[in-house]
RNA sequence: GAUUCCGUAGCUCAGCCGGUAGAGCAUAACACUUUUAAUGUUGGGGUCCUGGGUUCGAGUCCCAGCGGGAUCACCA
C-alpha cells in the first residue's frame, strides 16, 4: 500500500482543477430538486408513463459505458440504480460540446455525484432508463471506489468483502454492497416496532444518566472517567436498572430506555464494548405478566420485519408467536440431563458437574454451580423461544424472592437459539432484604468477585420510601437485530463496531521538507526514492542520495533543474 | 488470553523448488450514437504490512512486531 496519492487520486485531483477552470463547482451550494427515486421509477414507470417526462434525479455513478457520441452509466440512490443514457447531442444542442466531450467523459469518474433531469424511456434491450437532457456535478469524488461487478443473475465478481475494510469503511461497505443496508433499516425497525407498541400501552421513554458515580445494575467490569470541575471518579454505566426503578418509585407507571451500555470485557462476534440494551419496568406487575408482553412485543417485530411470526435463522424457522415454552431452571436440567438437582447441596451438584465433565472448582458456590450445569448441558437445545425461570437466589441480587419456591428468585431468561435475549424479574422492592443482598455482594467482592455490585445508598433511600411492586425487563438490541436479520456477528448489525485504531504512517509535509532547503519540485522525487520523514531522509547517505536524484531524475524523464551537490549535502546539516 | 490462518496494484486475487512482480476489473489514450460483467487496440500504475535474520540472491524460508479473520477461553 503506497503512501502518497495513487494515480488515480492523482487524476481526480486534477478532473476536480480542470472542472474549476470550466467554471463548474464541483461541490456546489447550490440544492438540487429531486422529484424521483430510482425504486420508483423502477416500480411504477410501466404503469404510469406520462408522470416520468420530466424528472429531476440524483445520486452517485457506479459504471460507464461510452461508445462515442452516446453513453450508458448506472446511477444509484438512496432506493437502488437505474441506468441513464446521456447522448452528446441531447446534453450539448448548440456548437459547443465541452460538456459532454470533457465534463462527463474526461472529468467525471465512477463515485461522482451527480443530478440529471430528463425523462424515463425504455432502451431497445428493455432497460428502464433516464433519457439525460441536462446534467449538474454536485460533487466530485476524490478516492476510487472498489468496483463490484454483477451480473445479469446478480452474481458478484470481484465482492468488497475484507471485513476490516468492510467494518471501518462502513460508508464505502454500503455504498458498493447496498444490500446490507436492509439490516439497518431493519434495525431501525425493531427499535421503532418496540417504542411504538410501549407508547400505545402508555409507558414513557425516559433517558437517565450514562456517567454513574456507582456502576450498579448488573455484573460487569466498567470504565472508569473523571469529572474535573467535581474532581471526582465517574464510570460509564454497565446497566439503568436502578436509575429507572428510582422512577417506578417516583410515581411513573410504566417507564423504558433504549441506550447504549459500557462493559469493559473482551470482544468477539457477540459482543462489543458499546451496546445497546432495553431496559423497561412496569409498576404492579409480575414476572408472569412480562411472559405475555414479551411474546407479543416479539411477534409483533417478526411481523414488522418479515410479514409473518416465524423468521429464518441460519438453518431454523424460528416462531416467535406465543405462548412460549416455561421451563424452570431444575426443569430444565433435568429435562435435557435426566438429573434432578433441586434438592442437591452444594457437595453433591459439584460430584454431579464433574460426573458430566463439566470443571468446576472449589470457589463455585450451588448456584454458580447450577449455572455452569445449565451453560454447559441445557443452553444450546434451546432453539425455539424458551423461558427459563426461577433461578437461585445467589446470582441474582435485584430480583425478589419466589413466592413459594424457597432459595430461587422470580425471573426467567428468554432464550432464542441458544442464545440469551432477554431477562426480567419480579422487582425487589423490599428494602431491608435489598440492603442485605447489596451485602452479600460486598462479601464477594472482598473475596476478589471484580464484577461484584457495589451498595447503592440512594438507590435503597429510593426504596425505603416506597417502590409498588414491579415487573422489569432487559432486551439485548443488538442480539435481537441479530437474530431478526439472520446474522452471526454483532459487528454486522453495528454501522461502526470497536476496532483497534488504524495506525497512522508518520509522514513529512511538503514544508517540512521545504523548510530543510529542498526546492519543491524535487520533494515528489524524495518520497518517490522512499524517503517519507525529514528524519529518514537525513538518516541516509548524503552521497548516494545525490547519485540517487540524478538517476531518479532520469527514469522520471523530470525536466527540472538537478540541484547542486553542496546544496543537497546542506539538507543534512 | 490461547491456537490457527491471512496481509502482493484503487478493488478482487495468482505468484511453483528462493532467481527480473502477474491477471481480471478499475484507470489513461484512440475508435465506436441503444450498451448493460459493453467491445477492440495500446499504455501507465507496486514500501509485496513493518523490522531483523539466513542466503551470492527473499514476495517466497526463519524470528519478532503491527493489523485482521476463524475457533476456543473469559463475559449472567
Amino acid at each position: 500500500m503506497s503512501i502518497g496519492l495513487s494515480e488515480q487520486e492523482i487524476l481526480r485531483r486534477e478532473a476536480m482543477v480542470e472542472l474549476r477552470k470550466l467554471g463548474i463547482n464541483p461541490y456546489p451550494a447550490e440544492a438540487f430538486d429531486v422529484n424521483v427515486t430510482a425504486c420508483d421509477i423502477k416500480e411504477n414507470y410501466q404503469r404510469d408513463k406520462t408522470s416520468y417526462k420530466n424528472i429531476s434525479f440524483a445520486g452517485r455513478i457506479m459504471s460507464r459505458r461510452i461508445m462515442g457520441n452516446a453513453s450508458f452509466a448506472e446511477m444509484q440512490d438512496s432506493t437502488g440504480r437505474i441506468q441513464i443514457y446521456i447522448n452528446r447531442d441531447d446534453i450539448c444542442p448548440g456548437q459547443d460540446k465541452t460538456l459532454y466531450n470533457i465534463v462527463f467523459k474526461k472529468l467525471l469518474d465512477i463515485g461522482d455525484i451527480i443530478g440529471v433531469q430528463g425523462y424515463v424511456f425504455t432502451t431497445k434491450t428493455g432497460e428502464i432508463s433516464i433519457h439525460v437532457s441536462k446534467l449538474t456535478v454536485l460533487s466530485k469524488s476524490l478516492k476510487p471506489l472498489p468496483i463490484v461487478k454483477r451480473d445479469d443473475d446478480g452474481h458478484v465478481y470481484d465482492g468488497f468483502t475484507d471485513p476490516e475494510m468492510r467494518h471501518r469503511q462502513r460508508y464505502v461497505d454500503l455504498t458498493v454492497n447496498p444490500g446490507f443496508k436492509q439490516i439497518f433499516i431493519n434495525r431501525s425497525k425493531v427499535i421503532n416496532t418496540m417504542r411504538g407498541y410501549f407508547d400505545s400501552q402508555g409507558w414513557m421513554e425516559v433517558e437517565t444518566p450514562i456517567l454513574q458515580p456507582i456502576h450498579g445494575g448488573a455484573a460487569a467490569r466498567p470504565f472508569k472517567t473523571h469529572h474535573n470541575t467535581l474532581d471526582m471518579p465517574l464510570f460509564l454505566r454497565i446497566a439503568n436498572e436502578l436509575y429507572l426503578k428510582r422512577l417506578i418509585v417516583a410515581g411513573f407507571d410504566g417507564v423504558y430506555e433504549f441506550g447504549k451500555m459500557f462493559r469493559n470485557e473482551g470482544m468477539d462476534r457477540t459482543h462489543n464494548p458499546e451496546f445497546t440494551s432495553m431496559e423497561i419496568y412496569v409498576a404492579y406487575k409480575d414476572y408472569i405478566w412480562m411472559m405475555s408482553m414479551v411474546e407479543e412485543c416479539l411477534e409483533k417485530i417478526a411481523i414488522v420485519i418479515h410479514g409473518q411470526s416465524t423468521v429464518h435463522v441460519s438453518g431454523h424457522e424460528i416462531d416467535f408467536s406465543g405462548p412460549y415454552e416455561k421451563l424452570s431452571m431444575y426443569e430444565s436440567i433435568n429435562k435435557y440431563t435426566g438429573i434432578d438437582v433441586s434438592d442437591m447441596n452444594e457437595e453433591a451438584l459439584r460430584q454431579t458437574c464433574k460426573n458430566l465433565g463439566i470443571d468446576v472448582d472449589e470457589t463455585m458456590g450451588r448456584g454458580k454451580l447450577i449455572d455452569e450445569l445449565f451453560s454447559e448441558k441445557v443452553e444450546s437445545h434451546l432453539i425455539q423461544p424458551t423461558y427459563i425461570t426461577d433461578y437461585p437466589i445467589e446470582m441474582t441480587p435485584l430480583a425478589k424472592k419466589h413466592r413459594n419456591k424457597e432459595g430461587l428468585v422470580e425471573r426467567f431468561e428468554l432464550f432464542v437459539m441458544g442464545k440469551e435475549i432477554a431477562n426480567a424479574y419480579s422487582e425487589l422492592n423490599d428494602p431491608v432484604d435489598q440492603r442485605q443482598r447489596f451485602e452479600e455482594q460486598i462479601l464477594l467482592a472482598n473475596r476478589g468477585d471484580e464484577e461484584a455490585m457495589a451498595m447503592d445508598d440512594d438507590f435503597l433511600r429510593a426504596l425505603e420510601y416506597g417502590m409498588p411492586p414491579t415487573s422489569g425487563l432487559g432486551i439485548g438490541i443488538d442480539r435481537l437485530v441479530m437474530l431478526m436479520t439472520n446474522q452471526s456477528t454483532i459487528q454486522e448489525v453495528l454501522f461502526f463496531p470497536q476496532m483497534r485504531p488504524e495506525k497512522k504512517v508518520k509522514v513529512s509535509t511538503l514544508e517540512d521538507f521545504m523548510a530543510i532547503g529542498i526546492p519543491s519540485e524535487w520533494v515528489p522525487v524524495i518520497n518517490k526514492m522512499g524517503f517519507h520523514t525529514v528524519k529518514d531522509l537525513k538518516a541516509a547517505n548524503p552521497n548516494k542520495v545525490f547519485n540517487d536524484l540524478g538517476g531518479m531524475r532520469k527514469k522520471m524523464k523530470l525536466e527540472i533543474i538537478m540541484p547542486q551537490k553542496e546544496q543537497v549535502m546542506n539538507w543534512f546539516n
